[in-house]
DNA sequence: CCAAAAGTGTTTCGGCTACACCCATGG
DNA sequence: CCATGGGTGTAGCCGAAACACTTTTGG
């Protein structure tokens, strides 16, 4: 950060970034510096910015990606949310300069935004100048998070289950290529509840928005399953559209 | 306004609060002094006040109603929502004096909420210092709006219609006892479509957040239908566990 | 050949839809 | 007594849930 006079005052946005691997989601987090409390990806908004913009900017700065599934959830605007302690634990432990200190010290409002990443596209996410790193941390084990994160993952949390009732998921989330049991485990972990394996994949094939390929996931024991690919338009429709029934 | 330096710089709370009257789904309105077009009803975030309480002052100082339901939908953040031209208009209009020229010529974010509110309980609205007039204008035919506060609108109404799905509507929106009919005309009118007077029986019926009272609503011609009232800690207890069924 | 997972089919149940019919009220 | 809207009942359809059975793979 070199010039806050660029920057909208008291605005930020967080970003919860779901990704899926060995049947957990997971959230990247960063570690921050001497604090040892974990952070949300985040940013401050530039004055001519579009804040949907600077949350787009925030998810490719710490990931690469772009022009994915990006959505905000909510805005989180308590007062005393980032106050009394936030900017001097900042100060204290050296990872911002003394100048920025008033910055630092506003009241401050974010807009939560999640997304939702394939795992495997994020080789190497990349920690924020006052992080020592940037992981992936399952969302069922979290440490100690700064200021109202926690919250705020749960948040999105939620609001991911209940879109799922309008809306399909995979894309972006998954390889391009699944099985209908790695689908089926995504939405178990997303909605924390077992599903019929026969009823899942009926109600998921009628949503006509899987192509199956003749390929199979070999090497596993047991019969090979059929590997799949999203159908993307049709995909699209659907998140634009709406589906009917829920879970 | 008096002091802009205890106000959260850039911005501002907007409330889109819906009334049923006569059929019709109409919008708490103020109509601005000089210029004409029509605004939402808003107020700028006090530093040390949580935004929920600023949206809900704005709602109690347009209509003298508080703590009912009122729900963050979402922050509407273009950069250029309020810009180039809407500080140079107010003062052109003499609404605001030209010490707050700097004040809302500022980069400006809004955070929309939508109420539910009684109809007959807002007897007589009051408007703002900038605003002639207070009124409720049907949601079908509203006259030029500044900024997005039209997108706004359509926001909210496209939100209420889904959450329609999760929860009841009616309490705080319809007098304290209702006919089944008058239910029904709500609905209708929010969701813009029929539905058949048996089936939205029966379904409403089921929810158990009804009471039914052993009054009937006299003098119209035919027969008296009966009045209900809500339960509502059933009510509350719907809202907050969610409804399975959707319209 | 066996265990375990993938893939397919079937039965059942409940909710929603689309009706027919009776009841009450004002004119 | 009749037109009109309120109130009640019911048959049929469809989707979801529950479950049996077959197929395929590695070991």
């Amino acid at each position: 950060m070199r010039d806050t006079t660029t920057l909208q005052p008291g605005l930020s946005v967080d970003c919860v970034i779901f990704g899926f691997h060995e049947n957990e989601l997971k959230v990247l987090m960063l570690k921050m510096k001497k604090m040892g409390k974990w952070a949300l990806p985040g940013g401050f908004v530039d004055r001519d910015k579009d804040v949907d913009t600077e949350a787009n900017n925030v998810l490719k700065r710490r990931t690469g990606i772009e022009n994915i599934f990006l959505h905000q959830f909510h805005l989180f605007g308590k007062v005393d949310r980032n106050r009394p302690n936030h900017a001097s634990n900042l100060l204290d432990n050296g990872l911002i300069d003394s100048k920025f200190k008033s910055w630092f010290e506003q009241r401050f409002i974010t807009v939560g935004y999640y997304a939702l990443v394939e795992y495997a596209n994020v080789q190497a996410p990349k920690p924020d100048p006052i992080s020592e790193k940037c992981e992936w941390l399952p969302i069922t084990e979290l440490p100690e998070l700064i200021l109202d994160h926690r919250q705020i993952i749960v948040k999105a949390h939620e609001t991911l289950k209940k879109e799922l009732n309008h809306q399909p998921i995979g894309l972006n989330l998954l390889p391009e290529k699944f099985t209908m049991p790695e689908l089926q485990a995504l939405y178990e972990t997303v909605l924390e509840k077992k599903l019929d394996r026969r009823n899942f994949r009926r109600k998921m094939l009628s949503y006509e928005i899987l192509i199956q390929t003749n390929e199979r996931r070999l090497g596993g024991a047991h019969k090979a399953p059929t590997l799949y690919q999203f159908d993307k338009l049709k995909y699209k429709q659907a998140i634009d559209g709406g589906l009917k029934s829920g879970w």
